[in-house]
DNA sequence: GCGTCGATGGCA
DNA sequence: GCCATCGACGCG
């Protein structure tokens, strides 16, 4: 007799919203990463949202370009890039076709008894081995999925988001958000002192 | 524990 | 020349 919590696949329904809103129903999530035969599982903890083109720190706001093109179109995609020449990072794209939001996935805590350091964007990629060739991956499929744990109820704290200091005003806007009881976030930055 | 800095590659 | 980062190093 177990008592784990059946986990439920999250639907389109879930991911074609406001990034805003999105983000900070991902924490708590379960990610499902198929490697081979094997299933990683991690707990999401820390997202931001990038909520569209009028965003200064939202790569969209640059224009629609191969790079961001997927963002443009309906959500439920991954939208991964390439930063500071080493490090993939992974997105869920949100909102609807030509109005492009996404959320980042910046933290998680593994599973599973998968012992794995994921409290960092980059490192949530490099360990559920997510790279470029996932970019536009709807999360439908096999290969990456999220599910949802109905008795999982997280407290939520927001915070700015974390290195966009030229986005101007738009870097003081609170769109990171994050479990503040987790061992697993990225930084404590923007928390006030024992904020749990 | 915190500041600083270099690595490294795709893109505008 | 930027970067939605990380890890190594130097502090005292």
């Amino acid at each position: 007799m177990s008592s784990s919590s059946e986990l439920i696949k999250l639907d389109q329904a879930f991911y074609a919203r406001p990034a805003i809103e999105l983000a900070q129903d991902l924490i708590g999530k379960v990610i499902i990463r198929r490697v081979g035969r094997t299933n990683f599982r991690a707990r999401i903890v820390e997202t931001e949202a990038y909520i569209g083109s009028h965003d200064l720190a939202c790569h969209a706001s640059k224009g629609r370009t191969t790079r961001t093109e997927v963002m443009f179109g309906p959500a439920g995609h991954a939208y991964v890039y390439l930063i500071y020449g080493m490090y993939d990072m992974f997105n869920i794209v949100a909102g609807a076709v030509d109005d492009p939001q996404a959320v980042l996935i910046r933290a998680a805590e593994p599973l599973d008894d998968w012992n794995a350091d994921l409290s960092g964007p980059g490192k949530f990629t490099r360990a559920l081995q997510i790279t470029r060739k996932d970019n536009g991956l709807h999360l439908s499929n096999n290969k990456l999925y999220l599910t949802h744990d109905p008795n999982d109820r997280p407290k939520i704290a927001v915070t700015p988001r974390i290195g966009i200091d030229y986005a101007q005003e738009w870097k003081h806007e609170l769109l990171r958000f994050l479990e503040p009881t987790s061992k697993a976030l990225s930084t404590r930055k923007g928390l006030t002192a024992r904020s749990d």
